[in-house]
DNA sequence: TTCTCTACTGTGAACGCTCACAAACGCAGG
DNA sequence: CCTGCGTTTGTGAGCGTTCACAGTAGAGAA
């Protein structure tokens, strides 16, 4: 027998006590609730008034019900989450899609699809309609998730460019190619002339368009594009380091590195000046991503900044147009070089 | 007159279609899908197997509607999100909460109250019953949403001991004082005595803990506390350095720093090659975190591991107990002490 | 057989909201 | 004065579930 007065969980106000207290019906307050067209001044008062005197808040589950839409948007990664959750941009992307998302009321829901498992009752969820769209971060190609999302007919923004699936499906990325031709250019206004590349994994849109941007970049200035300064990493640093080695022992006489990541640009680093290179005396060093490990590392690292903060608030603004009813869109954001001590 | 066929947004089956296609009563698929207590097994299979066929998945609006639940958590950010973000730690501890409630199909709702009016919006949601219950990310004191919250008789488990209320609400954390111990513990079988310590922000627990419990084994070990060998850090990397050039000025015979956070760490030991001391030759230096600054740090440092995927699931844990009616508890979880290479 | 008890099943009502529709109310024009 | 029209308002129905309750069947005891 609990006696509900000043504490406890007490029923809150519905819609109908905000009606009553407001001398309007439920229909006029549903009204003003959703845009306020065809009310008058003086109901909108009254029921603006009694909301704030009663302190209601719409129970969206009721709403959620009868409109069909849930008012809430997913964010889904299907990436293997210990790389993903240790990387610096992804945060700052998740950051700003929850803060984008905020500005329009509407919650965002975290889903891990790391097992096969969880990747089946993801998806059940978000096709049975409990998200009105999802923004989804994979890098990698082939993703199942992607394409049974979009058959499903679900509302679908990819943060990166997919490599699969044509231009059906929505998607935000920097201009991986674009930045990557600024650095090698850059290198070769250094007067380097043998560059070496570690890129990301091939099967990764950022690996195959930053090798893409090194060598239209080498091939228009007229250098030899030669494969032996080319090796792939994983985008960690570890992989970094190896390929280094791997560069080293193939052509000795590399004079700088354009690198795919910070990440694997630090482990680069490490392992020039264990083989005794001055960075950027003998070898300058190019990153990307402009990564909080870009400013730690010694020296401090030359890179291509990506612009996260945009990339994360176009992503909910396409989305939501798409939920709204527009066709799929692409967006394509520039890079900037950020000039630092390694080059 | 719609002929949803192949393709399209069909309306998704209810429970009534579960019910035809089975041949029982919407009440039984109620029943089967809530523990199938006092259903038949012929009417339980002959369910599971419509469930099956229809694709059926339960709509969480209408349910939450009558059940008055919302069957999802917030996890609620009160921190200036740039730092946290940042944090390994802090990864580690959203994606440990988002599996651990995955693993009980409830989704989890990331919300961020940065600014004052984000608080407030935040709040009307939570209390409105949108999400059933909170898990809480904020070290600092005179948080005022936890305070609103519990007032409001919002299931919260914060994470980390709480500093103001007293043990009226559920908080899960690390032994900050014990893991102080261990390390000192330590650093004093190495034959140091005259020990620094670059201690957190003291408006935080872990910044009081951890201070106290070296102070605490100092005094039990005879070893006099001298408070020109005590500083204050903000957790930040360059606020070790700060930290550890104020402490070589104040006590230049120091020859051990207990370090409360691995990213100070790094910066104590930075400064300490400034200083043309030797790690841990000359100076041994203990950190606390075991993040991944620890092992990228040269040398490798030696920490404390705090057990965030335990911190993580036992949040869950209570959190959901809490829910269910049980009141509210504190969980204090060991460290570790992680031996390496600074010490 | 008949009664009782238990295990199971079906059925309205309700949750709080939106939507479509109808009613009411001016106000201008014939 | 009546008609027609546009704007504002009220009302009933229904979204898909769960819950309480009533009903049914089958087993065991008398």
């Amino acid at each position: 027998m609990t006696m509900s007065n000043t504490a406890g969980r007490r029923r809150p106000p519905t819609i109908h006590d905000v009606a009553r207290v407001a001398g309007v019906s439920r229909g006029t307050v549903s009204r003003v609730l959703n845009g306020g067209h065809h009310v008058s001044p003086a109901a909108q008062e009254a029921v603006n008034a009694a909301i704030r005197k009663t302190g209601y808040v719409v129970n969206r589950h009721a709403r959620s019900l009868i409109t069909g839409r849930s008012d809430s948007i997913g964010f889904l990664l299907t990436e293997p989450q210990e790389k993903l959750f240790e990387d610096p941009n992804f945060n700052v992307l998740l950051r700003g899609c929850t803060q984008a998302l905020a500005a329009h009321d509407i919650p965002l829901l975290l889903m891990l699809a790391g097992t096969e498992d969880e990747r089946r009752r993801i998806t059940r969820y978000i096709t049975a309609g409990h998200v009105d769209g999802v923004l989804l971060v994979s890098s990698h190609s082939g993703d199942p998730v992607a394409e049974e999302l979009r058959e499903a007919g679900v509302p679908l923004v990819q943060c990166g460019k997919p490599m699969g699936l044509g231009s059906k499906v929505s998607y935000v990325a920097a201009d991986d190619r674009d930045g990557a031709r600024d650095m090698v250019r850059h290198l070769l206004s250094l007067g380097r002339r043998r560059i070496g590349v570690v890129t990301g994994p091939l099967d990764t849109p950022g690996g195959v368009e930053r090798l893409a941007g090194y060598k239209e970049v080498l091939s228009e200035a007229g250098v030899e594009v030669d494969e032996r300064l080319v090796v792939t990493g994983d985008y960690s640093r570890a992989s970094g380091g190896a390929g280094a080695e791997r560069l080293l022992e193939r052509a000795p006489d590399m004079d700088a590195v354009f690198v795919a990541s910070d990440l694997m640009a630090q482990g680069v680093l490490t392992a020039l000046r264990r083989a005794g290179r001055r960075v950027p005396e003998d070898v300058s060093v190019g990153g990307f991503d402009d990564s909080p490990a870009a400013t730690e590392s010694a020296p401090a690292l030359t890179t291509i900044r990506q612009p996260w903060d945009r990339i994360s608030s176009e992503m909910v603004r396409v989305l939501l147009a798409q939920i709204g009813g527009d066709d799929p869109a692409a967006v394509i954001l520039p890079t900037v070089l950020v000039r630092r001590d390694s080059t």
